[in-house]
DNA sequence: TTGCATTCCGACCGGTCGGTATGTATGCTG
DNA sequence: CAGCATACATACCGACCGGTCGGAATGCAA
């Protein structure tokens, strides 16, 4: 009855990925069908099985390219950042380097459950975790030079995506204001540490 | 034709609630279905539905009754811990206290995200982690006056909570050694951090 | 033994989902 | 315009799932 366009292979395809981030993100793997994919992509079931073989490919297509678009954000705030002073810099990382917030939230609980449940997203995202900690580590390098401090950058940036990790797991439950105390308490604990491994008392 | 055992109510619901558990704790709430928990329970889906109104609620039943169980177990830990040297009162809190390894794992990524989803174990949860982190305050409370340390027991506790956190995000993807370097940067921190609270140098 | 509420089984229902088969419209090629 | 691979829509399948229901087995009480 209707009529359909035809489209280029990479334009349905990515369409296709933009609906299925969306929807994912929104409600999780388990409750977001194929239908509703192809809907919001702007085609029917049939057709999408036309670009993809099976819904765990559809979910891993999409993990691995936004995590590679977050990847690409990732190395633009670290040229970025590297010039800022260097407290600042750890700063920085601390508060804005998970929350990318122009694209949908795809760090949602129930989509990371579902990752690491799955082998070709658990794969992507360990290699993601990796390569950004080394990330955070390259940029922190200087940083630590310049204060002197006693520790080792990489450690330094696993400590910094503990503290990440753990404010977006208080996100999940607290209340705005918790939040705010948590971040506050977070930021001051860092302070002392950085102040505590620099060699003189920077105290003050 | 086969016949069956007509128990007490309390005993058919425990059994249940333990089928439940360990169900939902390996394959999460989704891929679980009622037949196969009314048969890990010894019994049909039919005989399941006399005890629980809907799928949900057993989930929330189970989640709460767990969590009311490793809140007993914490208060017991609490009491044993409050005995010991200051210093090991804090690596014990970091190291023990989330890892009650004699139930089933419940804290499945899964099933936490299924938890924050659903009305009834939400609350749950944010109740448990209210009062696990006052618990926590509590035992740290003579720890921090002995130690005269600068830091406001609550605050620390919710400090203890992040790295406890992210120890257990850390398990998820990291192999053993690499967790245990983990561990060991972690207790290191928090050393540093304990000794940069104290008045006077504590280092040695 | 009879009566009766409790507890359970087994069959079934409506609905959904992932995936497939088949036909058909599209747009490029010659 | 004819031919053809591509890119869809439509209809359908089999499996499964949460939940219901009638009736049967159980154990206790009288």
């Amino acid at each position: 009855m209707s009529t359909f366009r035809k489209l280029p292979e990479e334009v349905r395809r990515q369409q296709i990925l933009d609906a299925a981030l969306h929807a994912f993100s929104q409600d999780g793997y388990d409750k977001v069908s194929m239908a509703r994919i192809a809907s919001e992509a702007g085609l029917t079931k049939g057709g999408l099985y036309f670009h993809f073989a099976s819904k765990e490919e559809v979910f891993s297509a999409m993990v691995e390219q936004e995590l590679e678009h977050r990847w690409e954000i990732a190395q633009q705030m670290a040229a970025r950042i590297q010039e800022l002073p260097p407290l600042e810099v750890v700063q920085r990382v601390l508060q804005r380097w998970f929350a990318l917030d122009d694209r949908p939230d795809l760090l949602t609980p129930t989509v990371i459950a579902t990752c690491i449940e799955m082998e070709r997203p658990r794969e992507a995202f360990r290699r993601q975790v990796e390569r950004v900690t080394d990330l955070i580590a390259r940029v922190l390098e200087p940083v630590v030079e310049q204060l002197g401090l006693a520790m080792d950058p990489r450690e330094l940036a696993e400590l910094l995506m503990v503290f990440r990790v753990g404010v977006i797991w208080k996100e999940t439950t607290a209340s705005r204001e918790e939040l705010e105390r948590f971040r506050a308490m977070i930021g001051g604990t860092l302070a002392r540490l950085l102040a505590s491994l620099a060699p003189a008392e920077a105290g003050r």
